[in-house]
Parts: structure tokens; sequence; C-alpha cells
DNA sequence: TTTATTTTGTTATATTATAACATAACAAAT
DNA sequence: ATTTGTTATGTTATAATATAACAAAATAAA
């Protein structure tokens, strides 16, 4: 469920560690999968593996924890494997790169191309993501002032969340 | 010279090709110094020369370009050298860390604690620097909504630049 | 069912960053 | 000035993240 405040933010709240997870993997996937239905793109088991993968938590996973569970799991795997399926993912918007941890996490509103800005928790390394109306105007009246072309964007906001304080 | 907006956000003009760089480095150097005596911590040559690199241009310099200077200039230098400077003039505030590139920007607003937020272009790699305090307060306010204790954030705008257009 | 295209596998290597321990330089106190 | 503690730098090795280049397999299109 995700709110929309008088700032025109939307955000999710952050993952409670109660929450039914399973729920938003599930969820997840069947967004994931029809989207590209739609978009008639090859959602092939590698990806999806690799989705489910990047779901597990709403903590942001780097490309060799996805590496190293699949060596665990017998399938004998090399980073551009791993690395291809997140590209490939990134490319649909059914995943965003945190830059600031070298990690990937699932996107929550992937239905619409968007920037996602991200919260994230520097102890128990949950991230939820924020889509702002505000900093996008913001971000886009300052460039225009400079008279520059925005093409993409890395908003990360790092400190303690709400269960860890 | 910087210039602040009705949105009240400063900003350095996207640095022309033509500027005067010299001046730049100069009083750079001139304000980290400054700083590091009033602080007490110490400028010390190694750090200076790391600092004058990372000034040596609007663009963000890699570590390990900083490595292979000093190393075509006949000193041996091993990674953590330069690492350990940078650590240094990011703790005091006199450069910052670009995550999406994985380089680092000389600061143009040293005197007073701030976030930098940055404007980069994709083309000639120039970066500039902007402190908008509506970005801030948004943050803020859906940090607040969120019960979140924002410790920092990482801020990059991508896209291309005036002169390159 | 051949052909073209896309996806995945495989090997090697590039790039960025840090751990761990040794030495040197400096500062403070006798 | 000289010992002592502290900070800074040197050195070696390695960890962590990411990509290049080419081969094989799977799928889609003709």
């Amino acid at each position: 469920m995700s709110f929309t405040d008088a700032e025109n933010t939307t955000f999710e709240a952050f993952p409670k560690p109660t929450h039914d997870h399973s729920q938003c993997v599930k969820d997840a996937l069947a967004k994931a999968l029809a989207i590209c239905q739609v978009r008639g793109v090859r959602f092939t088991e590698l990806r999806k593996q690799v989705f489910k993968l990047v779901c597990t938590s709403h903590k942001p996973i780097g490309a060799y924890d996805i590496l190293d569970t699949f060596q665990k799991r017998g399938r004998k795997t090399a980073p551009p494997t791993v690395y291809r399926a997140l590209d490939f993912l990134l490319e649909q918007g059914l995943i965003h790169r945190i830059a600031s941890l070298n990690a990937y996490i699932g996107c929550d509103f992937p239905q619409e191309p968007h920037r996602g800005q991200f919260v994230i928790c520097k102890l128990c390394g949950e991230a939820t993501e924020l889509v702002s109306h505000t900093i996008e105007k913001c971000i886009t009246g300052a460039a225009e002032k400079l008279d520059f072309q925005v093409q993409s964007r890395v908003i990360e906001i790092i400190g303690i969340c709400s269960v860890c304080q």
C-alpha cells in the first residue's frame, strides 16, 4: 500500500519486519510477468530467478550475492550471466540500482516509467522507494536555469529507519 | 561566482571551457589550507597533491587516475595512499564523491558543512554543484513522514550540459 | 527447416576499494 | 634534545564490483 502526501510525494511505508513478504514477491512477479508480456520482451527463467532473488527482501542485494546463491544451489554461473539479467531488469524498470551501495532492489512502481528515489537504512539495510514530484520539479527547475538536459538522476537518502531507531 | 534562485537553490554556473581554471585551483587551495589551519588538521604534501589533482578540472576524477598520475610522475604509489588522502579530503568536506561515477570532485562550498547535489554532463564529463534547500526540505519532509533519521544523501543529476548541447 | 536473432555460457580481465602490517614523520612531554 | 605516543604514509596482498570477447544454445522469423 502506497501513500501520497501534501508535497505530492508517493511512497511505501518502511517495510515492517512483520509484513507478509511472500505476498510482496508474488505481487512483484505477477506485475513483472504482465509487463513483459505487454511489451513483448522475454521474461526468461534466468531473468525470473534473478528477479526473485532481488525481491527476496527489501534490502538491496549485490550482484555477487545473487551469483553466490546460484552457485550454492549448484548452478554453475559466472558474473556476466547475472549482470545481463540485471541489465534486462533495469532496462524494463523492474528493478533499480542503488549507486551508493552497488546493489539492486525491486521496483515498487514498475507499471509506469519513473525515476526511483530511495530511502535506505544503514542499520538493517532495508530500503523503500519514493516518487516525489516536488523533488522532480526542483531538479527540473535548477536544470533549466543551468540550461541542462536531464536524462537520469540518482537520489538516495541514507540514515536510520523507524524500525531501527 | 555562485547564484541563488527563487527556489532557494545555490549553484555554480556550468563551467565554461574558456574560464580561467588556474584561478579555480588557486582559490580552492587557499580555501582548503585556511580550513585545515582553523580545524587544526594537517594538510600534508600528499593530501595537497591529491587535492590539486582532484581540482585539476571540473570533471570528477577516479582514484586510479590520480594513482596513474603519481606513477607517471615517478612517485611509487599504491592505492591505499591515494584512498587515504581522498578519505581525509572527504571527511573535511574539501571534496565530494560521485557515487554514480566512482569518482571525486572538488567541493565548491567547503566553508560550511553541507550535502552536495551534483549535475553531471555525460558527454564532456564536467560537473557542477547545487545546494538546493527546496530539495533538502522535500527530503526532510518525506523522511519525517516515514519517521526516518536522515544522515546523508546522494543526489546526482545526469544529462547533457549547456556547452555540449 | 533453414536463417537470423536473442539469450546464455565461458574464460579472461578490467576497475574500484580495503585489510593488514611495517615504517616514517610529527607532536608532546619530560 | 630524547623518549614516547600518535598520526600519516608505505607496502603487499587481496576483496568486491563489473565488463570484454567469443562460443554455444535457444528461440523466433522467414
